[in-house]
DNA sequence: CGCCCAGTTGAAACTTTTCAACTGTGGTGG
DNA sequence: CCACCACAGTTGAAAAGTTTCAACTGGGCG
């Protein structure tokens, strides 16, 4: 090794994350949810807003669901700080990984017509979101069609997204997933102003492993080989992309 | 084999087949855009709609685009009757098929919040589709909440099946993906009331090597085994699903 | 301090890709 | 109408990548 001063000495660390558990918010302004947020007056006390339509900042504990599977349709999310998983159990009952949220990001978008969440989501990490009653939306008082049109722009950005995901990850080999991977963290990351040379991955690796299709021992081996190629510096769930350029050019 | 009666001797073919080339039309009701176009009386001449929002059974050649990647946004398309195949081209010029539209679904959903279209879309066979202009949309005269909501249904299924088909997927094996394929075109032409037991797959081998994220010899491969084993039956692009609880069970 | 489980590592089995040759089909022109 | 061509599709064999099973390591938590 050939790096004079690391940054992951645990004295160092916590000043150098910028994910740490519970720490850093998103702000308002790059949140996904911002949109609506506005049309609503962030419900502040003089807006109006009858009680309980949006409500801002709730916690949530480690391990604790925000929704279950199947569960009828109520709210969408917004990450504040924190991280989520989306898992599904199919009929055999096993479970795997669909997607992770970070601050920024929104949560149940896609239940809105079907009536029902179609995937459990659980806290990573200590964590809090905003929530958005869309069954009293109507309650408001507000103009619809602003409310809608910001609900158009946010599942019609979800959707490009998903597609785009889609088409990346099925069709690359396990090292490029796993370099994806790290590329489109650091990137959401960054994307909402929370940093993104050095982060906590708040997810095991089998978490990881089920959401890129590849056994665990897969991505451990390939963490392990980026390291060695001087790609990524890793401790324990401390990840730090040393490579970026060169990351990008293996995810293709 | 011991197949005694043959349905695909040429001369009996395309009595049986119920998607054929140009062939069957998806009914109204059973079509995507359908909340819409009912919002917009069908653009009757009686309607009163101007000119040019919504156009009916617009005919599209084999070959044609209907949009190229980068363009910007201005309708959503329902395919009226025939296939489309949505491609993608990466940095390096390799381009990837991303999805098949078939008979009542929408096309271009996604790209209504970049304002551009993020996919090529070809026909894959002579075809026709309805087209909704939505940057003429509020020269319609119509309330646009009613609209505005379709939007939103449309927009949220679209997601919730893009995000069930992308968990299924990556995660499983080449004959996972090809069963889970051919079962689920059965059911989209099913859905929508075109017959489900044979039918014309109208994209290559390659085609469906791309989207599945496979060679297309192991496309090829898998087809051949399939039908050794009895659960399908294939001459040509003709496919018939012979054993639909045998393929399920392998899709899993 | 030690247990427990996530994470890592190794070796063998299996799947998929790759490269290459070959076949069959549909379309074109003689 | 038939022969020929081009190209999609199929098949084979070797190489590469991934999973599986099993053993081992190390860090976090009681």
């Amino acid at each position: 090794m050939d790096f004079p001063s690391t940054p992951f000495s645990s004295d160092t660390a916590s000043a150098a994350c910028c994910a740490s558990s519970g720490a850093s918010e998103v702000a308002c302004e790059a949140c996904g949810l911002d949109p609506l947020c506005d049309a609503l007056d962030y419900a502040e006390p003089e807006s109006g807003l009858p009680e309980g339509i949006l409500m801002r900042r709730r916690p949530v504990a480690r391990g604790a669901t925000l929704f279950e599977m199947g569960e009828p349709f109520h709210s969408i999310f917004a990450v504040k700080s924190g991280a989520f998983k989306s898992v599904i159990r199919d009929g055999t009952g096993a479970s795997t990984v669909v997607g992770f949220y970070l601050p920024g990001e929104l949560i149940g978008t896609e239940a809105y017509a079907g009536g029902r969440y179609s995937a459990t989501v659980r806290a990573l990490e200590n964590s809090s979101v905003c929530e958005l009653r869309m069954d009293r939306l109507s309650q408001s008082g507000r103009p619809l069609e602003e409310i809608q049109h910001a609900i158009i722009t946010l599942l019609s950005q979800d959707l490009s997204s998903v597609r785009a995901l889609q088409a990346e990850l099925i069709r690359q080999s396990g090292p490029q997933r796993v370099a994806a991977f790290l590329v489109g963290f650091a990137h959401r990351l960054d994307e909402r102003g929370l940093g993104a040379g050095e982060f906590r991955l708040p997810m095991s690796r089998s978490d990881i492993a089920s959401y890129l299709g590849l056994a665990s021992e897969t991505v451990s081996r390939i963490f392990t080989r980026f390291q060695r190629q001087g790609l990524i510096r890793v401790r324990g769930k401390r990840t730090c992309l040393i490579d970026l350029p060169g990351l990008r050019k293996i995810a293709g």
